[in-house]
DNA sequence: TTGAAAGCGTTACCAA
DNA sequence: TTGGTAACGCTTTCAA
C-alpha cells in the first residue's frame, strides 16, 4: 500500500503538496496536479481515512442507537442513512438490547472520537446522565426525552392518538381499549393522556383490562386479542394500537378467533407503514421519513456549519377498512 | 480532552507505560498500574479510537453492503450486528440503492483502511471485479456469487424450492405458477432449474405468463395476483414466492379479489418470517442467522486469527394454512 | 519493569 | 506556488 510519502517523491514533491492536491486547493499549479494525479493513478493510490480522521479530528461517522432493530426502527434507520450519506456521513449501528453498559459504548465511542454524533433512537440509561455527553459532540434523539438538553426529532404523539380517538367516536365506538407500547415512555404518557381526556370528556366507559401495556411487535398483538377474550361480556369494540404491527397482531388473531374486524372489533394501528396498507388497517399517518431527515438536519449545524430548514411535521389519519 | 501524553506527565512515567496500562501487558508493576489508572478516571480519559486503528492498522468495523434495507435483510443484518458485536466489531451499512458507484464507496473503503472487512448482502458490480478487493481484506458474500474468490455463505435455493415443489405436487396442484426475484441472480436460477425439472419429470403444464420476475415486496406481489387475473381461464393453482413479503402480497390481494386460499390458490412463501407466521402462510424456512453467523465466522480467521466452526444449513417446509 | 524514540499517514501552519 | 515540519494520539521495538 502506497501513501502520500511515496507519492511525494516519485513526484519530485512534499507531502505538503501532495496533500493539497487531495484536498482540491486552488494553490497548485494545474501541470503539478496532473503529474500528481497522475502518479496517484499509476500507484493505485488512496488516502488512508484513519490517518485524516486523527489528524482532522473528524470521523465523518454518525452513530445510532437503538436497543433493537425492529420494523419500525427500520424506516427511521433506512432514510437517516439514506441522508447522511447524501452528506457523505456513514451510520454505525449500536444495538443494546436494553442492556444499558452495552448502550453506553455507543456514547463512550462518541468521547473516544470514533463517531462524530449520535443519533438515539431508544435508550435505557437515565437521560440526564446521557445528556453529558453532549460536550462531546451533538447528540439528537427520535424518542422524546425530558429534562435534557438532548434535542428531540419526534412530535407529541398527544395529537396523533386523539386524531385516532375523535375518529372512533364519531364512528359510533364508545367502548375503546388501547394496546400501549412502553410503559415509561413520553409516548405512552402523551397517549394516555389523550385517552382519559376524551373519554372522560364524552363520558365513555374506561375498564380496566382494557388497556394493555408492553405491547411491541405482532406477537404480543395476538395475546392482546386472547386477552381480551378472556371477558367476552366485557369485550371492548375498538382497540388502538401502540404501532401498525400490533394491529397486525390483532387483526391476524381476531380472525383466528372468527371476529368480524371491524363489526365485532375495530382496529386502529400507528405510523402508516406499508403493511398498515396493505392489510387495510386504518391507521395514523407518522411522517418518519420526515423526522429521519430531520434528525441529521439538526445535528449538520455542528457537523458541516450549516442551518438546514426542518421539515414540518403533521400528523393526519388514513382510513381503511378496520374501522 | 487528555491524552496519552498528559497521563505519562502526571503520573511521573512514560507513554510507553501508559500505553502498556491500557492494552493489559503483563510488564507493569502493579503499583504503576493502580496509579496510572487512578490518573486516568481522575482526568476521565478514553482512548482516541482514531490514532489506535491508525497505528494498529485495524478499525474493528465490518462494512456490510446492501442495495436496500428491506425486511429480509433485516433479519440477516440484524443476527450480524449483535455476531460481529460479541468480538468487539461495529457495523457500517452501504446501501447502494443499486448504484455501481455508491457500492464501489465500501470497497474503497476496504481499500483505505475504514473497514476490516466486507459483508455483501447484495451487490451490482461484476463480481469478477470486485473480488481484486480481496487483497485489501477478508470479504465474504450472502448473495450466492460464481467465478469469485469471495465465499458465499448461502445455500444453493435450488433444495428449498424442490421442497416447496414437492409440496405442492403431493398435495394434487398441477397448475403451479412462480413470482422469482431478480431474474439474473443465482437464487432465481436454481430455482428456476427444480421448477422446469420437476414440472417435466411430472408432465405439467408450464404457461408462460405464470412467471413473473423482479418481484420483491408486498406491492409487487399484489400486482401478480392482478396480472394472474388479466386471464382468468387460464388461472394457476398455486405459486411460489420469491420471499415471505411477496406471499403476503399475494395473499391480502387474493382475498381482496375475493379468491379463496387455498382453494382457489394456494401460496407459498420463502425464508420462515415472523410475518409467514403470523398470517399462517406457508414456507420454506430458511436459516437467515445462521448464514449471519457463519458470515462473521468466515471472516474471523483473518480478523481475530481464529477459525470457527460453521453452522451447518438445512431447509425445511413449514406447513401452514394457505397450501 | 521502564523509557526513548521511531513509526502509523495525514493535515495545517509558517516560511520562502 | 511550494516546502519543511510540527501536530494528531497511540503502538511497538530496542535498550537499559
Amino acid at each position: 500500500m502506497s501513501n502520500l510519502d511515496q507519492i511525494a517523491k516519485l513526484a519530485g514533491f512534499s507531502k505538503a503538496t501532495v496533500s493539497r492536491v487531495l484536498n482540491q486547493s486552488p494553490h497548485v499549479s494545474h501541470e503539478t496536479r496532473t503529474k500528481i494525479l497522475k502518479i496517484m493513478q499509476e500507484l493505485d493510490y488512496v488516502p488512508n481515512r484513519n490517518a485524516i480522521s486523527l489528524s482532522k479530528g473528524q470521523t465523518l461517522q454518525i452513530g445510532i442507537i437503538t436497543s433493537t432493530i425492529n420494523e419500525i426502527v427500520l424506516a427511521f434507520l433506512d432514510s437517516f442513512v439514506e441522508v447522511a450519506g447524501q452528506y457523505e456521513f456513514q451510520t454505525i449501528i449500536y444495538t443494546s438490547g436494553e442492556d444499558k453498559k452495552k448502550e453506553l459504548q455507543a456514547f463512550e465511542d462518541l468521547k473516544r472520537k470514533r463517531v462524530d454524533a449520535l443519533v438515539i433512537i431508544s435508550c435505557v440509561n437515565d437521560t440526564d446522565f446521557l445528556s453529558t455527553y453532549c460536550k462531546y459532540g451533538p447528540i439528537v434523539s427520535w424518542q422524546r426525552m425530558e429534562h435534557t438538553d438532548i434535542r428531540s426529532v419526534a412530535m407529541d404523539q398527544y395529537e396523533g392518538y386523539m386524531l385516532a380517538l375523535k375518529h372512533l367516536i364519531q364512528k359510533g365506538y364508545t367502548r375503546i381499549s388501547n394496546a400501549f407500547g412502553r410503559p415509561s415512555s413520553i409516548n405512552t404518557h402523551s397517549r394516555q393522556r389523550a385517552y382519559e381526556q376524551i373519554m372522560s370528556e364524552h363520558n365513555l366507559p374506561v375498564l380496566q383490562h382494557w388497556n394493555h401495556s408492553s405491547i411491541y411487535n405482532i406477537r404480543d398483538g395476538e395475546q392482546v386479542v386472547r386477552d381480551l377474550l378472556q371477558r367476552r361480556e366485557e369485550f371492548p369494540e375498538a382497540i388502538l394500537c401502540a404501532n401498525d404491527y400490533v394491529a397486525v397482531g390483532i387483526l391476524c388473531e381476531a380472525r383466528r378467533q372468527r371476529l368480524n374486524v371491524p363489526e365485532d372489533l375495530a382496529i386502529v394501528g400507528f405510523d402508516n407503514t406499508e403493511l398498515a396498507h396493505t392489510m387495510g388497517i386504518t391507521t395514523i399517518q407518522n411522517p418518519i421519513m420526515a423526522q429521519a431527515q430531520n434528525a441529521f438536519f439538526m445535528l449538520s449545524p455542528q457537523l458541516i456549519g450549516r442551518q438546514m430548514e426542518l421539515h414540518s411535521l403533521e400528523y393526519c389519519l388514513i382510513e381503511r377498512t378496520t374501522t
